[in-house]
DNA sequence: TACTGACTTGGAGTGCACTCCAAGCAACAA
DNA sequence: TTGTTGCTTGGAGTGCACTCCAAGTCAGTA
C-alpha cells in the first residue's frame, strides 16, 4: 500500500519534467500516469513542440494529493469527481469540503480497525512466541 | 472498507450455523463463504445429512480473524499460505510468527500513512471553509 | 401434490485499477 | 545512415476479489 519504491525526490525545480521523472518521483508508471490523464484525473498537461508530456510543480502537487487519497482507500472515479468539481471553479468548494468531511470519516473508521487488527496481530505473536519458548504447558 | 451492514450479532449459541447464519453474521456473502472455502481460506466446513454446510463456533471465530486481515488490505493469497499453515500443524508456528510480524509492519505503516492524509484532509476542509466565509481576502 | 425457499455445484461473468502491446515519431550517438 | 532511447496513441489484456448463473436437491407448508 505505501510506494516505498518511489524515488520521492522531486528533481531540479525546473517546472517541467518528463513523464518517467514524474513516474520516478511519484513512483507510479508511466501508463498510470497517461490513464490517469485519459480518465480526467490529470487536466491540462503541457505538451512539448514534439507531442511529448511537461510536467509542472502544480502537477506533481496534484499527484500528491491524489497518491494520499488513493492510499486510503478513495476509488479512482471519486477522485476524479473531485477533479471535476476543482475544474468547475470556485462554486464548487462546499461540495468539495462536504466530500472530504466524508472521506475523513472513512479514514477516521479505517485508522480504527487497523488499531484492532495490530492489537490483535501482537496478541498472536505474543502467543506463538510463548508456545515456542514453552511457556505453555 | 468496514463491515457495517453486517448483523454482527452471533447467533444462538448451538455451535452450528447455516451459510446464511454465517453471512449475516460475518456481512461477507453466502458466494464469497462458498469461494473461501472453494479456494482453501476455510478448511473441513462440517455438513448435514443433505449436504448443507455447517458453521462452527470454530469456523466464525477463524472467520473474525480473516475479516480484521482483510481489512488491513492482507490479499487472500497470504491469507490461504497462512490456513495452509495452521493445517499443517504446530511445527509451522515459527514461519506462522514471522509472517504476522512482517503484516504487522505493514499495518503500522499504513497507520502511519492515514494519519498523514487525515491531517492533509483536516488542512484542506479548514482552508475551505475559510475560503467560504470569506476570511481570505 | 404443488409450490416455495434455502441450499448445493462448477463455471462463467463483473468491476476495478492498472498494465501491456503494436506501431509510429523525434532526438541523438556511432 | 543506422541503431538506440524515450516518448506518443488507441485498444486490448491482466490480476484480484468477488459475484452471478443455471440446474439441481431437499424440507416444509397449503
Amino acid at each position: 500500500m505505501s510506494l516505498t519504491t518511489a524515488a520521492r525526490v522531486r528533481p531540479v525545480g525546473q517546472d517541467h519534467y518528463s513523464i518517467s521523472e514524474v513516474a520516478s518521483y511519484t513512483g507510479l508508471s508511466a501508463h498510470t500516469l497517461r490513464w490517469y490523464e485519459r480518465i480526467g484525473l490529470l487536466n491540462g498537461v503541457h505538451r512539448s513542440h514534439t507531442g511529448q508530456r511537461l510536467y509542472t510543480d502544480g502537477d506533481l502537487d496534484w499527484l500528491d494529493l491524489i497518491g494520499k487519497l488513493r492510499l486510503t482507500g478513495m476509488p479512482v472515479a471519486d477522485m476524479v469527481r473531485y477533479a471535476e468539481l476543482v475544474r468547475a471553479g470556485d462554486q464548487t468548494m462546499p461540495e468539495r469540503t462536504q466530500l472530504f468531511r466524508e472521506h475523513r470519516e472513512v479514514v477516521r473508521q479505517q485508522i480504527e480497525d487497523l488499531r484492532t487488527t495490530l492489537a490483535v496481530l501482537d496478541f498472536k505473536i505474543e502467543f506463538y512466541e510463548g508456545a515456542a519458548s514453552g511457556c505453555t504447558p
